[in-house]
DNA sequence: CAATGATCATAC
DNA sequence: GTATGATCATTG
């Protein structure tokens, strides 16, 4: 059975190991437009389980895991998306799939290099979510679907650690929410959320 | 040079 | 089409 430690013992065995090295394993062509490729990496060399489920990738120990761009300095260099708005079902913070999935997460820092074959898997930073935190996350989600129930789209500078921006194949795509045709928009944290645990960690 | 809005690939 | 994995690229 897969347990939180045996999780992070398999994270640290990585590593240090290049992304070329890990696509070698798994067999993945890294010569793709992929923006996601390496955190599917990951998932295919740590076995997740929730695939595209608005779940936490490890269902049964509620951890999600987060491959996540950093420079020399260890600074995150990217936001973080974090799920969909669901037009259709806000609930509130206490339930939300949001909440949910920052819990427990599993960060897997990448040492990002100008190639993407030498850029480098880093040690996991296991964080679950502190009351401050999570005091200042909620407040951030209530006061930005309240945005979104009321029919408006929040701006990206609204929310103190996390936003909400478009989240599409492109700009032209509509999705339709009970009688509304809605622009598809994402949860995502700042980077100065990153920053912050990143910074408690070290 | 960080932040925002736009976009890429893939599974189902 | 909707979700997942995210980063790209233009702007201020």
């Amino acid at each position: 059975m897969l347990t939180i430690p045996k999780l992070l013992n398999h994270c640290e065995n990585i590593a240090g190991l290049t992304i070329a090295e890990l696509a070698k394993k798994h067999k993945v062509d890294l010569n793709t437009n992929n923006k996601g490729i390496i955190g599917q990496l990951l998932e295919l060399e740590l076995q997740t389980e929730a695939k595209n489920k608005a779940l936490p990738d490890f269902i049964d120990l509620g951890v999600e895991l987060k491959t996540i761009p950093v420079n020399d300095d260890f600074k995150p260099l990217e936001s973080t998306y974090v799920s969909m708005v669901s037009f259709n079902n806000m609930p509130r913070w206490s339930k939300s799939f949001v909440r949910l999935k920052l819990l427990k997460v599993l960060w897997i820092p990448i040492l990002k290099k100008k190639n993407i074959h030498t850029s480098e898997i880093c040690y996991p930073i296991f964080k679950e979510l502190s009351l401050e935190d999570e005091y200042i996350l909620s407040k951030d989600y209530e006061e930005l679907c309240e945005i979104i129930t009321f029919g408006d789209e929040p701006r990206a500078h609204l929310g103190k650690f996390m936003q909400v921006r478009p989240k599409a194949l492109n700009s032209k795509i509509r999705s339709t929410s009970n009688n509304e045709i809605r622009h598809p928009l994402g949860f995502y944290l700042r980077s100065s959320y990153t920053k912050k645990i990143f910074n408690n960690f070290i």
